[in-house]
DNA sequence: AGCACGCCGACT
DNA sequence: GTCGGCGTGCTC
């Protein structure tokens, strides 16, 4: 009997969502193993497929013909044994297919890429082959995959056996490798061959100088070129005289923002702690030591001095032989909190930025599966590097949003992080200044260990918050986006040479357009969205599905020119600096400005290094920045989120607040904060003002209760599109309906209703959401619900299910 | 996803 | 009659 391998095939779809047995050929029996990527036959034709062996040996009660695997495409494991236990926790526990839950926890690298190539066989007729094919052996059918009519004509020249398609995986983790030599004589025999050169051959004697001081070892062409200042020629020449070989060998590719090791030498050593840091980092250390799986919550106000904690956390980590993992909600933005951990651990450190290009990424990945890296820093899905013995892993800003992934599989980090940890008996600490309520909750009842830093390191106080009343103003100065307090503020930071960092949460020019004559507003053609104006780009966008339009000068529904752009991005703000604070030197930071890669560093550094005296930025420039010289820090309009229809709105202005507020007086010099608002009196603004988190928690604990909502009560949303919005209403109610006979009474579905957004790149949505405590049989009940959309009737329908969800609109 | 099969209306 | 559109079902 032939040993048989249960596969996840790369075929994302729920049919599909199940290993498949297949029989291991002879060759591959002592070769193969779980976690290996193989090369399978899967459907029609000889259709080749990557698919993941995720069982050897369990026995199978499918009735027809196993096929056999075709190749492993790998000499060991892609996915450790924890790292394969854990796709398979995480596709349950998102509701996303399991290749999709692999594929996320791998380099895109990993991923081989599919190719069909036609092919004419000798039954093909001349004229006909000449029309298809031209001069060429083959054609690959994604370059005609556009043109209907010559794909479906191939496919049926194919069933007359006119064509033939072959099918090609083709692998796309490559290791990098570059030339290198290697003497083949030892010293004597090359001193030998010196008294045969002629005298006048100084460069061969130069290379056989070089080859004598190399001994035996490897070294790279271009290295020993460098050294040497010899010419590629000579080494042809050594290779020919039989002194040295050539061979290729593995490099990792030199990520550009990688290669400079940070000098800062100060950032080298371990700080010294205070009180509270130390009890901290005492604390943590011991769970590290006793190799516990606890949580701590470690909250603490900007500039109380997390990162000191973590690093001496990862030191310890290290110090007991085993590895850690730092996570980070958005790396490009962090520079300064990577820097600090490469200064200390040095070429140990592995980081996952989003920026890598695929073979970076692939490289740097291999580098900790290999155990080179011990310390891993990165975003979100940084979770699942691939470290083993893992003794620490840490989200700093545990509360941001980011952690969650808002596409299939829909996992939060914090949730995948737990799960390392029991699984390693690895101690887990969440930092925050603002914790979300949901940790903070949990560290209330005990089940995380609550561990506080309340004072800054410099001993400064927080920076005393104003909050303008933008109604006021109004009434007193006519619009403007800029307080007279602002303004003022700003010219006297210009005057004493400081920096101010200011914050608009849009961005573009004005967020809509109105026709005065006709009300007319310039909506996307595909999205339920007004469009944006952007004059950067000369256009009219659309922030959600991308569509760009050019600006109007005539009312598109009355030809009115009376047009009036409303509402405020960075763009306008950008040149309103421009006119009110001439002298002043503004760098713009949003996604706009921020596109290509390397622009955040590029512009941080610029502003780090006091090229510019503001910093205008969307919410991108709230977290981590810590620039001594920044002393202003001004909120243009804090109402942005409040309006939106979202439970967590009022967390969210009040965590954004906060951090923001917290890059004003890092250092020495004394800050302060100012916040423009249409409401002043919302409680998220005045706790934020108060610097008092406490209050807030409170409060919103209570509205919290009093709704039914987290950290009360558990969400998962369902949502449901098409682009018939009278075929998505019919869906979403059918689901409604299957959804109320299987749930307990305790939990409360709210809906079906249209989603905020109800049409988006020309599809209808609509929602419902369940709160719940505890419901046994809703895990079940969502499983069978994807799997009831499968059947007939539910053509072009898409179904998503996102557990916790972070936003509803 | 990608393919085939089978059922319908519209053509050489 | 047959071509090709689309809905449906299956892939170890």
């Amino acid at each position: 009997m032939a040993q048989l391998a249960q596969v996840i095939v790369d075929v994302p779809t729920m049919q599909t969502n199940q290993p498949y047995s297949y029989q291991v050929p002879p060759e591959l029996e002592n070769l193969i193993q779980k976690g290996m990527r193989v090369s399978v036959p899967f459907g029609k034709g000889s259709r080749q497929v990557q698919g993941f062996v995720v069982g050897l040996d369990q026995p199978t009660d499918y009735q027809g013909e196993l096929k056999p695997i075709s190749a492993l495409m790998d000499l060991q494991p892609v996915l450790n044994p924890e790292l394969l236990e854990l796709s398979h926790w995480l596709a349950d526990h998102t509701y996303a297919f399991w290749i999709s839950s692999i594929y996320t926890m791998l380099p895109n690298a990993l991923k081989a890429k599919s190719k069909r190539l036609v092919m004419p066989t000798t039954s093909l007729p001349d004229d006909e082959r000449q029309q298809l094919f031209g001069d060429q052996p083959m054609l690959d059918l994604a370059t005609v995959q556009d043109q209907p009519t010559v794909v479906s004509h191939l496919l049926r020249l194919r069933r007359q056996h006119q064509v033939k398609i072959e099918y090609q995986l083709t692998d796309r983790a490559r290791a990098k490798t570059m030339l290198a030599i290697r003497p083949v004589l030892n010293f004597e025999q090359l001193e030998n061959e010196r008294q045969l050169l002629k005298a006048n051959a100084h460069a061969q004697n130069a290379l056989l100088s070089y080859l004598e001081t190399i001994q035996n070892k490897t070294v790279l062409q271009t290295t020993a070129e460098q050294t040497t200042g010899l010419s590629s020629a000579i080494f042809n020449t050594g290779v020919k005289k039989g002194w040295l070989e050539k061979l290729s060998v593995e490099v990792y590719r030199q990520p550009q923002s990688q290669s400079q090791l940070p000098d800062d030498h100060h950032l080298q050593k371990p700080l010294q702690l205070n009180d509270d840091q130390s009890a901290a980092v005492k604390q943590i250390n011991h769970s590290i030591d006793q190799q516990e799986a606890t949580t701590y919550l470690l909250e603490g106000v900007t500039g109380s001095g997390k990162t000191e904690v973590y690093l001496q956390s990862i030191a310890k980590a290290l110090e007991t032989g085993r590895t850690a993992l730092m996570l980070v909600p958005e790396i490009s933005l962090t520079p300064q909190i990577v820097n600090r951990v490469k200064a200390r651990f040095g070429s140990t450190v592995a980081v996952l930025h989003s920026s890598l290009s695929v073979g970076e990424r692939y490289d740097e990945w291999r580098r900790i599966e290999r155990g080179e890296a011990k310390v891993v820093v990165g975003a979100r899905s940084a979770i699942f590097a691939p470290l083993t013995n893992l003794g620490l892993i840490i989200l700093d800003e545990e509360h941001e949003s980011s952690y969650k992934q808002d596409e299939s599989p829909r996992y939060h980090a914090r949730e995948v992080a737990k799960w390392r940890s029991r699984y390693n008996h690895a101690t887990l600490v969440l930092g925050s200044a603002t914790p979300s309520l949901e940790s903070r909750a949990r560290a209330m009842k005990g089940v995380y260990q609550l561990l506080r830093l309340p004072h800054r390191v410099n001993k400064q106080p927080l920076p005393p918050i104003q909050v303008v009343d933008m109604r006021e103003e109004i009434k007193q100065r006519g619009e403007s986006n800029f307080s007279a307090s602002l303004l003022n503020k700003l010219n006297d930071r210009l005057a004493r040479h400081e920096q101010s960092i200011l914050m608009l949460n849009r961005r573009g020019f004005s967020s809509f357009m109105m026709c005065r004559d006709c009300g007319q507003v310039l909506k996307c053609p595909n999205c339920d969205i007004s469009l944006t104006m952007h004059l950067d780009s000369h256009t009219m966008k659309c922030h959600y599905c991308g569509h760009e339009e050019p600006i109007p000068y005539r009312c598109p529904n009355c030809g009115s020119r009376e047009i009036r752009y409303y509402g405020t991005g960075t763009e306008k703000v950008e040149r309103e600096l421009n006119q009110l604070l001439p002298q002043a030197r503004v760098i713009r930071m949003d996604v706009d400005t921020t596109r290509r890669k390397g622009m955040h560093e590029k512009l941080l550094r610029q502003f780090g290094q006091g090229q510019a005296d503001i910093l205008l930025g969307t919410q991108m420039i709230a977290k981590g920045l810590d620039f001594p010289n920044v002393t202003l820090v001004g909120v243009l309009n804090a109402d942005t989120g409040l309006g939106l229809p979202d439970f967590r709105a009022s967390e969210r202005t009040f965590d954004l607040l906060s951090q923001v507020s917290g890059r004003a007086g890092r250092a020495n010099k004394q800050g302060e904060v100012l916040i423009q608002t249409f409401n002043p009196d919302h409680y998220a603004i005045r706790y934020a003002q108060a610097n008092d988190y406490e209050g807030f928690f409170k409060r919103e604990m209570a509205l919290r209760h009093q709704a039914s909502y987290p950290p009360y009560y558990y969400t998962v949303r369902i949502m449901a599109s098409h682009p018939d919005e009278a075929v998505a209403a019919r869906v979403v109610t059918r689901l409604h309906q299957l959804l109320q006979k299987r749930l307990l009474p305790s939990s409360i579905i709210l809906g079906p209703t249209p989603r905020p957004i109800a049409r988006m790149k020309r599809r209808y949505y609509y929602q419902i959401v369940i709160k719940y405590k505890r419901d046994p049989g809703l895990h079940a009940a969502l499983f069978d619900i994807l799997q009831s959309t499968q059947s007939r009737g539910f053509n072009d329908v898409q179904v998503s299910i996102d557990p916790d969800p972070q936003y509803f609109m």
